[in-house]
DNA sequence: GTCTATAGATAGATAGAC
DNA sequence: GTCTATCTATCTATAGAC
C-alpha cells in the first residue's frame, strides 16, 4: 500500500468533517487525535500536517459560522427600536443554526468549547454582544429569563438529531413561530 | 502534617461537591480525578477509595435528579388529558431544574454524560419517557420543534450563571411563564 | 504529504506502607 | 482512610524516513 487515496489536497477538509462529527458525539476534550485520525482513515501525523493543535481545528471549524454571526449581530444592533433589535436578532440566530448545526449546538454546549471561546475576544466579544442585544439596557427578570431559555433552546436545535429529518425551512418557520410565541409582548 | 483535617467520614460529599463544579466548568471528559483530588485537598488514591471510577462518581451525582425526575414524568403520565401530561411535565421539568441545578444542565449538555446516560437503560428509557410525554403520539412538525427549544432552553437555565443571582421562585414563575406563551394553543 | 516510531506528559487505576 | 509510589495505557506532539 504505497499510497493512500486523497483525491486532491483535500485531506484539511476530510480532517474538519470527521473533526466536527467526532466532537458532537464526544465532546472536545473526549475526542483524541488518534480518534480523528482513524475516522479520516489517515495517520495522527498527517492531521499534525494539517493542523498544529486540535484547538487550531477547532478555530478552523468556528471561524466561518463566528464570521455569519458578527455579521447577524451587526444587522441587530444596527436597529432602531428594541423591538426590531431583539426580533432581527433571534431571526439571525434561527439562520445560523440552521447553516451550521453542529458547530452553534457546540458553542452552546460544550464546556471545553466554552473555555477555548473565552479565551478568545473576538469570540466572546461576539457572545457578549449577541446576549447584549437580546437583553438590552436594564432587563426585567422576565425578560432575561425569557431570553436564557430561548437563545440556549434556539441553539440547542442544531445539535439534536431528532428533528434532522424535517425540511429546513419547516425547522425555520416554526422556530421564528415560537420564538414570536414566547417573546411577545415583553419588549417595549 | 500527619494528618488532614476531615472533619468526618464527609470525604465522600465534598468529593461529590468538587466534581459537579469541575464537570461543569470543563466538561467530564476534560476533567481529571487529578484536578477533582487537588481540588477537594486529597490525593487521587483517596478519592478512587470513594469511587471505583470516574463514572460512578457520575451516576452518584445523578442518582437523586434521576429519582425525582421519574417522579415527575410518572405525574405527567398519569395525567388524562394531553394538556394536561404537558404541562404536568413541564412543570416537572421546571422543578427539576432548580433543584439540580447544574446536574440537569449538565445532563442535557454535556456529550460525555450523554454517552453514559445512553449506556444505562434505567437512566435513557427516562429520557425517552420524558420526550414522548411532552410530544405525545403522532406530534407535528410544531410540535416537535416547539418542544425542542424549550426542552433544551428549560435544561440549559440549570447550568447557567447569569441567572444564578435570580430568586429561585421568581426563576420558577417566569420560566412557567415563558413556556405557557410557547407552547400554549399547540396542544390539543 | 504520508508514514512509522517515539518522546514526554498525563490519564485512570492499583499496591502497600502508615 | 490517607498517603506515596508506581503501573499501564493513552494523550498531544515531533522527528525523520520515504
Amino acid at each position: 500500500m504505497a499510497r493512500k487515496y486523497t483525491p486532491r489536497g483535500e485531506t484539511r477538509g476530510r480532517v474538519l468533517d470527521s473533526a466536527l462529527a467526532l466532537f458532537a458525539d464526544h465532546g472536545f476534550s473526549g475526542t483524541s487525535l488518534q480518534m480523528i485520525a482513524d475516522h479520516v482513515g489517515v495517520s495522527k501525523a498527517a492531521v499534525y500536517q494539517q493542523f498544529r493543535t486540535k484547538e487550531d481545528m477547532l478555530l478552523a471549524l468556528m471561524e466561518p459560522a463566528m464570521e455569519r454571526l458578527a455579521e447577524r449581530v451587526e444587522d441587530a444592533e444596527s436597529q432602531r427600536g428594541r423591538g426590531d433589535q431583539v426580533s432581527v436578532m433571534f431571526d439571525g440566530l434561527v439562520d445560523l443554526v440552521l447553516e451550521f448545526r453542529l458547530r452553534v449546538g457546540l458553542l452552546r454546549a460544550d464546556p471545553g468549547i466554552q473555555s477555548i471561546v473565552n479565551r478568545h475576544p473576538e469570540m466572546s466579544s461576539l457572545v457578549s454582544r449577541l446576549q447584549a442585544v437580546l437583553l438590552g439596557p436594564d432587563p426585567s427578570v422576565n425578560d432575561r429569563v425569557t431570553m436564557a431559555v430561548m437563545g440556549s433552546g434556539i441553539m440547542a436545535v442544531g445539535a439534536d438529531p431528532a428533528l434532522s429529518d424535517i425540511d429546513d425551512e419547516d425547522v425555520r418557520r416554526e422556530m421564528r413561530a415560537v420564538v414570536d410565541r414566547a417573546v411577545a409582548f415583553d419588549v417595549s
